[in-house]
DNA sequence: CCTAATAGTGTCTGATTAACACATAGATAG
DNA sequence: CTATCTATGTGTTAATCAGACACTATTAGG
């Protein structure tokens, strides 16, 4: 038990997680197992504990639930309603992150509980002000691709250039042109052309290439602009 | 008194709040008169109360300790490093705040603390870690002042041209067109022209204009993005 | 070998941005 | 009242960038 002068809120990490799979962008839940909003899905999170940080507790409670670690975490927005929690007053420091699902695979849960991913038009009703927060990490993650290369945290390490034009088409929901596209991405020098093309595909097979973190960093320092 | 089954982190707000006078870009700060860091500056804030937002925090405290009050206010980060307080551990969430000197005056405080506007290459050393605070307020302000028309919260209601533009190559630092940045702003249609001018001024006196949010509100819905 | 599917590639047009200079209004000083 | 000073207010042109657009090449599968 610990005592002091005045009362504390309690605080609390939620993480709402993207992640790409073959066809769409998906949303990471888990089914809760404890009141209130019990059996109810929510966003994956949980109290923070002394000693670690926010995001050391996002990326603790991120596994422990689902799994899932060593990935693009960002803190998202500190969510403060006094009532948003039916027990007590509760802050909840939101994170978003990106994933690639064939490269990270949910295990089953240490806690027991139902981890799943979901499209975002078929999201059940959240716990809390869950859904608040989707709708926050949401338009956070439509701004920011635009203007910071976060979107290759959702591909695979190796992707072919249809793949990323298919992910921002997705994400900034409208229709690329695919000349105009390359164009602009490779005019960026970002990407490193593998001598490696596609498997497993029934039709010509593309060309892949990775996402050159250095290169991006040197050019950033130049003062280059990452814009799509 | 009061008793948790866990332990749990105090919750404070801190301010960064960024003030345009005749000239330049002043930082708001406070001198301490308790430990720790007594005597030292530091961001305006304090400890959040059961029952009130940390936004509802940040005005309360705020105007306690500088008089301020009704002025922009947007959450900035939240700091939560276990060690960034030396008497126990102090999750800070961050707010930053604009206003224009001409219209809104310090008081004395209440707390009888000093308050005080700081030029940005005249900051004494800062207590706890509000010197890194201080820089992503900084970097805030520098990327979203570009993307949101928030420079008018820092300008007086009526202004001339040319304020807008000593602002934006303030914060932005570097020089802008004369023409070129009236012909963009004037082209945005977001202005209106006032049938005043300015006054005082030992030379022609230029035109006042003063933001119009309505229209600005409907030419959002429309699709319009603003960006300087 | 034929079909189906996707890869890969260049040009033109319109829009946007950046660079650039001078006449005018009003205040001040002699 | 005249000269000077300071800042206002105003268009054009050239360069760059973004968007629209269509065909040939490659591979798998039947």
């Amino acid at each position: 038990m610990f005592t002091y002068k005045y009362e504390r809120p309690a605080v609390a990490v939620d993480c709402v997680i993207f992640g790409l799979d073959t066809e769409d962008l998906k949303i990471l839940l888990i089914q809760r197992d404890l009141e209130p909003f019990k059996e109810k899905w929510a966003l994956p999170g949980g109290f923070t504990k002394i000693g670690e940080s926010l995001e050391e507790t996002a990326r603790r409670e991120l596994f422990e639930e689902t799994g899932l670690k060593d990935i693009f975490l960002e803190q998202l927005y500190t969510f403060s309603e006094p009532d948003r929690d039916p027990r007590e007053q509760v802050i909840s420091v939101s994170f978003y992150g990106l994933v690639n699902l064939s490269e990270h695979n949910l295990r089953a849960s240490t806690d027991a509980r139902n981890a799943a991913w979901f499209e975002p038009n078929d999201i059940p009703e959240l716990a809390f002000d869950h859904e608040m927060i989707l709708n926050v990490a949401d338009e956070r993650l439509k701004g920011k691709i635009r203007y910071q290369p976060i979107g290759f945290e959702l591909l695979p390490k190796k992707f072919p250039l249809r793949m990323l034009q298919q992910l921002y088409e997705k994400i900034l929901d409208r229709k690329l042109d695919k000349r105009n596209i390359r164009k602009k991405i490779m005019g960026m020098a970002i990407l490193k052309e593998l001598d490696e093309i596609e498997k497993d595909v029934s039709h010509r097979a593309a060309r892949l290439y990775e996402f050159d973190k250095k290169a991006y960093k040197e050019k950033v320092k130049k003062g280059f602009n990452f814009e799509i």
